[in-house]
This record gives C-alpha cells, sequence and structure tokens, in this order.
DNA sequence: TGAAATGTTGGGGCG
DNA sequence: ACGCCCCAACATTTC
C-alpha cells in the first residue's frame, strides 16, 4: 500500500491537475497538504485581497477533496521542514507538486527537493501551470522569444497537453491540520464585498458564463471597460481554482457551439500573453528586479510622492485614470484597459518608477501574479520584453472617449462625476462654472483638477526617454514608495 | 494593445 | 470655367 503526499501550492483543484491525478494513479492513499508558508509566491508585498482569496480558494478546495476521499492538511512553514515529517507520519514515499515558474518558487523548490530526498522519497514536479512548457517554444538557435508575435505563430502550432482526469479515492489517512480560522493572516481581513470569489465551483461557473455569454462578442467588446466583457478568471488562474487547459478547452469547444472564431482567436491571444510573460520570467529572472532592456537603468525617474498618493487615490484629474485606480481600490481587480492607461499615466505623466507602480498592484489585486503583473508594467513602461515602445505614450482623454465613450466606467467608479454630462465627462475641467454647478462638481473641491497637465508631460516623458539613447548619461535611482506605508 | 505632427487629397464655396 | 482657399478626411511620419 503506497502513500503520495500532494503538495498543494497555486493549483488549488481537484479538477485537471496533473500532479494529483498522477498521484492518484500512483498510490492507494494520498495526503494532499498545504503549507501556510510565508510566501506561497514570490510577489512582494501580497496583500489582504489574495489572502482573502486564497482563504477562499482553500475551503473550497477542503470540500472539493472530501468529494474524492480527500482530505486536506494544513501545516506551518517551512516547507522544507513540513514535508520531511509529513512523510515520516505517514510513510508517504514521494511528494508531488505541481511546477511554478518564478525565481520564489523555483528555490523554494530546490530546498523542497533535497530536504525530501535527505528524508528517503522522491520529489517530483509536473508541467501544468501554463499551456506551453518555455522548452517547447523557442525560436532560431534554440533561443527564447523575446517578441509576443512570433512567440504566438509558434504557440499556436503547438498540441496543447490532455486534460488530466479526476482522482477517483485519495482516501487520506487523519491528520493533524492547522484550522483555517486560527491563521493569523486571515483573522482580521478587511470585508472586500466586491472582490471576485474564490474556489474551484466558482471557476468553473465563471468559465461557464464566459464562454456562453462573453466570449461571443469577446473581439468588439473587451477593451470597453464598462461592457461586461472579459472571463474574470485572472485570479482564478493565479490560483489554480481553474486550470488554463481547461481554460483553452473550453475556448476552443465554443468553436463548434456558434462562437466567432475572431472571438476565440482574440481570448486564445490572452492566454497566449500569459504563457509568454511566464517564458520571459523563466528564460529571464533578472525581470523581477529590474528593466528587462539593461539600457532603462538609465532613465531618470522621478520622486513625487504627492503623485503617487495621488494616482494610487484615484485623484488624478483625470476621469478614465481615476475609475480604474477606485475600480481597484473597491474590486481588487481592474479592467486591462483601465491598467494600460493608469500605468502610461504613472510612469509618462508623473515619471514614476514602474516598479512603484507594480507593488501598488501586487498589494492590491486578487489576481497580482508576478510573471503577469512584471510583464505588464514593463511593457506600459517600455523597458521590457516586446514592450510599448517608449514614445508611445497613452492620452488619458482619448484612451476615455475611445473606450469609454458615453462615460459609464468613469462614472460608476468617480460618483463625483455621475451628474456630468458626456461631452465633458473625460474633460471634467473644461466645465463652466455653471456647468459645474448644474453637475454638482465643483473642480478643485468635489474632484481635482488635472495634477498634470497631460500634453506638457507626455513632452517631458519624450525627453526623458531620450538618455536610453544616449550612452553617457549616468544611471539615477529613485526610492520606490511602499505601498503598506 | 498610441498620439501628435505633418502631408495629401478632394469637394465645395467663392470671387 | 477657373483658380484659390478652406478644411475635413485620410495617410504617413515622427516621437
Amino acid at each position: 500500500m503506497r502513500t503520495i503526499v500532494h503538495w498543494f501550492r497555486r493549483d488549488l483543484r481537484v479538477a485537471d491537475n496533473t500532479a494529483l491525478a498522477a498521484a492518484g494513479r500512483d498510490a492507494s492513499r494520498v495526503v494532499p497538504v498545504f503549507i501556510l508558508d510565508d510566501h506561497y509566491g514570490d510577489d512582494p508585498g501580497v496583500g489582504p485581497a489574495r489572502f482573502g482569496f486564497l482563504r477562499e480558494s482553500i475551503e473550497a478546495l477542503a470540500k472539493g477533496l472530501e468529494g474524492v476521499g480527500g482530505r486536506l492538511v494544513l501545516r506551518p512553514g517551512p516547507a522544507s521542514e513540513a514535508l520531511p515529517r509529513l512523510l515520516k507520519e505517514t510513510g508517504a514515499d514521494a511528494v508531488y507538486a505541481n511546477g511554478e515558474i518564478g525565481p520564489y518558487p523555483q528555490k523554494r523548490d530546490a530546498a523542497v527537493a533535497a530536504a525530501v530526498t535527505a528524508a528517503g522519497a522522491r520529489f517530483r514536479l509536473f508541467p501544468d501551470e501554463l499551456l506551453v512548457e518555455p522548452a517547447d517554444v523557442l525560436g532560431g538557435r534554440a533561443e527564447p522569444f523575446r517578441v509576443f508575435t512570433p512567440f504566438w505563430r509558434r504557440w499556436r502550432e503547438i498540441e496543447k497537453r490532455a486534460r488530466a482526469a479526476a482522482p477517483a479515492d485519495l482516501a487520506t489517512p487523519t491528520l493533524a491540520s492547522v484550522p483555517i480560522g486560527r491563521v493569523r493572516a486571515w483573522k482580521d481581513l478587511p470585508p472586500q464585498p466586491l472582490r471576485p470569489a474564490g474556489g474551484e465551483s466558482r471557476a468553473a461557473r465563471e468559465l461557464t458564463a464566459f464562454v456562453e455569454r462573453r466570449l461571443p462578442r469577446y473581439a468588439a467588446d473587451r477593451a470597453h471597460p464598462a461592457r461586461d466583457a472579459t472571463s474574470r478568471l485572472s485570479p482564478h488562474l493565479h490560483f489554480g481554482t481553474v486550470s488554463a487547459r481547461t481554460v483553452h478547452a473550453a475556448a476552443v469547444e465554443a468553436l463548434d457551439g456558434g462562437a466567432p472564431a475572431e472571438d476565440v482567436r482574440r481570448f486564445l491571444g490572452e492566454l497566449a500573453w500569459r504563457d509568454f510573460f511566464h517564458h520571459v520570467l523563466f528564460h529571464f529572472p533578472r525581470v523581477a528586479e529590474g528593466n528587462f532592456r539593461p539600457e532603462f537603468d538609465r532613465l531618470p525617474w522621478k520622486e513625487d510622492p504627492g503623485g503617487f498618493a495621488a494616482w494610487t487615490a484615484g485623484r488624478t484629474g483625470y476621469p478614465f485614470v481615476d475609475a480604474g485606480m477606485r475600480q481597484l481600490a473597491a474590486m481588487h481587480w481592474m479592467h486591462n484597459r483601465a491598467r494600460m492607461a493608469v500605468a502610461s499615466f504613472l510612469t509618462k505623466d508623473l515619471h514614476l518608477h514602474w516598479q512603484a507602480g507594480e507593488r501598488w498592484f501586487a498589494h492590491g489585486l486578487a489576481d497580482a501574479n508576478l510573471a503577469n503583473n512584471n510583464g505588464g508594467w514593463q511593457w506600459a513602461a517600455g523597458t521590457g520584453a516586446d514592450a510599448a515602445p517608449y514614445f508611445r505614450v497613452f492620452n488619458p482623454v482619448l484612451q476615455g472617449e475611445k473606450f469609454d465613450g458615453d462615460g459609464e466606467y468613469v462614472r460608476r467608479w468617480v460618483p463625483e462625476l455621475a451628474r456630468v454630462p458626456r461631452e465633458k465627462v473625460h474633460t471634467p475641467w473644461t466645465m463652466t462654472r455653471e456647468e459645474q454647478r448644474e453637475a454638482g462638481c465643483r473642480i478643485g473641491s468635489d474632484y481635482p483638477a488635472p495634477i498634470v497637465d497631460h500634453r506638457a508631460e507626455r513632452a517631458e516623458a519624450l525627453r526623458l526617454f531620450e538618455r536610453i539613447r544616449s550612452p553617457r548619461a549616468s544611471p539615477v535611482k529613485g526610492k520606490i514608495p511602499d505601498p503598506k506605508s
């Protein structure tokens, strides 16, 4: 009678779980464990939103495992001590887990591999996190792609792995486990009524609703943040409450159900971006610490605590930017179009380091994921692999007018502007005194005037970015504001 | 998965 | 009929 430990990390599901399925096949008893490490990912500044989502997902996982005869065990970390102890208690001869890309998990897993091996057991990692593995998508001369489009061309040709069967009977023995309610990090969480909810069955419902109702209009609607058009799966993909394979398969199968090919193609493109950014992090782990493109180390980012505070508070005076930042604060999630606009504003209108924005997002977003968050920020700042060119500066007014033409998104998240007429909802500072009175919104008191002049700051950004071309200029280090302070 | 500046074209008003 | 100007619409270039 063989026993195997399945170590859950960011794969908090029973269905289509590669390592768990393998453990179920290879052993008659499976011990599913989640370890309360000081880290469960390697992002700086894990905030309450992710802890909240994680807690819900773990509670749901415990229930889900009961359905297949499993009992989830919670143990304090570090994993390199908890796992050998568990091996001894259960007589298990192996630890199975799904692999994770990132500097922290890879270092952690190396230490665990050593500890498990020293305890006389086997440590096995399974490919599960991504649709395609880094080793499977290489360009000419076996070099990793640094540009998305050729990556995507290759990515589409690769057959995606089949989904793993759900385990039949895990037959977990009874073991000591930390009660979830006893965990300090989870005790004092503020209420988060609008945060995406965690859990495997929740993810499955989101996926079904997305594929049936929103995917068929995805291409046309996805860039409009007021429209309910996106998958909302980002936190689920981060925590593995749904697998990327299941999402991919559902989208592909939707083609047979009549979903237009263009909509499906665009959505698959987003899944490919996720793989791309993970591959970039795998091949170039230095991106976690700084610019992918070293010439940007010369860029003189500014320090502006007041500007940063206005940005975080959603009080920049640019409605589209402020709506995004307030959506983040309220929902612990932000629409991607708004993410690009607020990132452009932080880096190119306020000239603040993209890492300040990355940290704020990591702390605030339920879906914050090192590879995607870092990739997104370096894309927006122009410092990354296949990044937007540095001279691509978003105009917050035009972004609003293009993607929120009637101002619905702005009005939803910036209630001060609820009664501003559509023509001026993205430029409220152009209202006359009379118009301000009628809209019940005085600029400068009810809602701020723009804290910077976009036209002037765009020009300033172009001037600052010039420096990346002159090799003489010296690096300037700016301090990065701490989101918790 | 930009935007602004600059260039080109063509229709219409007008003398 | 013609040249001229204006300007919107679109294309191209530049940042």
